[in-house]
RNA sequence: GGGCAGAUUCCUGAGCGGUCAAAGGGGCCGGACUGUAAAUCCGGUGGCAAAGCCUUCGCAGGUUCGAAUCCUGCUCUGCCCA
């Protein structure tokens, strides 16, 4: 099979799509025109360590972009990182991460299969868990490994050079960990590698180790790391500045709606597939409409263009027009948490899981924080007795309580 | 291997034996404004049916009526010397 690619010049521009960093442009170019005259598509390879279970949107930018390649023609190269999950990359933090058990990497691996799957055609692409070289190297092999770069190369990069300047620790694990991502590339003869824009560092570390085992060097490619809702940080889970893949869509649209507007346009760019002279009218426009259309776009993608109107109709419901959202969970106390039948609206409102502990209610009832039955309730020794009401703690969160 | 410095609440960072649930800032939570944007302003920020009680200042002990603060040992980290 030799399927027809496409011309090499609409090839560049959705490659070049929301990238950083392309090293280089010009032999991806002539690679390019190679896999039209030879008919072989390119192997695009993509490291994924699966150190955390669940992923979310972020997570999805360099997978979009593979798929751009495997919409193009080209093969998708997947190395699971079930032995560099277990060093665990620098990058990016300015902490060492905590290295990952076996049993911890194999079970992440499933759900993150499963999860990288809205944005990858899994089944398309070659699959290669790089335990399967690393878990039998010897130390010497290691050693042999490590004898390609100096000290002062490894050194150089970036996230280690903040964390010396900072005092912080570095640990020399962490300093194996570009060699390990480069031998890959090594295994299954790359011709381009994508990586978060922290990575650039490990992919062109994959350049002189396949220069040295007598390859042709990668292409390395790096893509934006996505700010999070608050539109400054990373998103990460920690920070809880996450859209995850598997959200509840009128969740993931509301969330959506809170992301900062100077945001939108690398949203736009790096989760849609709007065209840019449409994502240029949009953001000409009102941001708010702008932002609903994100918000439709990025909901339809993973739930479907159902579930992204109803979230859109949720959120006019509950948000512009401050009326009640669509479903709203109902909570039936136990008679343990009663006392002499009633009990505090604080309290209530905390088992009910509207906030985090009866105190932050207690503290925010004097402000009219917390709402029973639409009522503002200032006084935090307030009580409920037997009944159901509907519950609120600041705009967002609602629930009836049921009081036995 | 030797010397020095440090570990505080979500983060940062103050804390010189009682007045410390622990300053300030950030973040976060409420409120006003609004487009659940930005900016700004206000209140709050360990838990608890709560003028009290309980837990928390790296870990384990100790000295004191009383310890985040003093002593001992341990763990971890940085810096300097070798």
């Amino acid at each position: 099979m030799s399927p027809a690619f496409p011309p090499v010049e609409e090839q560049l521009e959705a490659i070049r799509r929301g990238t950083i960093d392309l090293v280089d442009e010009e032999s991806l170019r002539k690679r390019l025109e190679r896999s039209a005259k030879t008919g072989k598509p390119m192997r695009v390879k993509l490291g994924i360590d699966p150190s955390s279970p669940d992923i979310h949107v972020g997570h999805t930018v360099v997978a979009r972009k593979l798929r751009t390649f495997q919409d193009l023609g080209h093969q998708a190269v997947l190395i699971w990182g079930t032995a560099t999950a277990r060093v665990g990359d620098p990058t990016g933090k300015d902490k060492t991460r905590p290295q990952l058990t076996t049993e911890a990497v194999q079970k992440n691996l499933e759900t993150y299969k499963a999860q990288i799957s809205v944005a990858i055609d899994v089944d398309a692409a070659e699959h290669h868990e790089n335990g399967t070289w690393f878990d039998g190297m010897s130390f010497m092999d290691g050693v042999r490994l490590l004898s390609q770069m100096t000290v002062a190369r490894a050194v150089e990069r970036d996230s280690f050079d903040k964390r010396i300047k900072a005092g912080l620790p570095v640990g020399l694990h962490e300093i194996v960990y570009p060699l390990m991502q480069g031998h890959d590339s090594v295994e299954v003869h790359a011709d381009v590698e994508l990586g978060g824009s922290d990575q650039l560092f490990n992919l062109l570390a994959g350049r002189d180790l396949q220069e040295k085992a007598g390859q042709e060097p990668q292409i390395c490619i790096t893509m934006p790391l996505l700010e999070g809702l608050d539109g400054v940080q990373k998103m990460s889970k920690s920070l809880d500045n996450y859209v995850g893949v598997h959200d509840a869509p009128n969740d993931m649209f509301g969330k959506i709606m809170s992301v900062p507007d100077a945001m939108m346009e690398k949203w736009f760019t790096l989760l849609t597939d709007l065209p840019p002279d449409e994502i240029q009218s949009l953001l000409t426009g009102h941001p708010r409409e702008a932002k609903q259309r994100l918000g439709l776009e990025i909901v339809t993608w993973l739930h479907g263009r159902e579930a992204a109107e109803a979230g859109r109709d949720e959120f006019d419901r509950v948000f512009r027009d401050r009326g009640r959202p669509d479903e709203i969970p109902e909570v039936t106390l136990e008679a343990a948490d009663l006392r002499d039948g009633t009990i505090l609206v604080a309290a209530a409102v905390a088992k009910a899981g509207l906030c985090k502990s009866a105190s932050e209610a207690r503290r925010n009832m004097p402000g009219g924080g917390v709402k029973v039955d639409d009522e503002p309730v200032k006084d935090p020794s307030a009580t409920l007795s037997q009944g159901r009401y509907l519950c609120q703690v600041g705009k967002r969160h609602f629930a009836y309580v049921i009081v036995p």
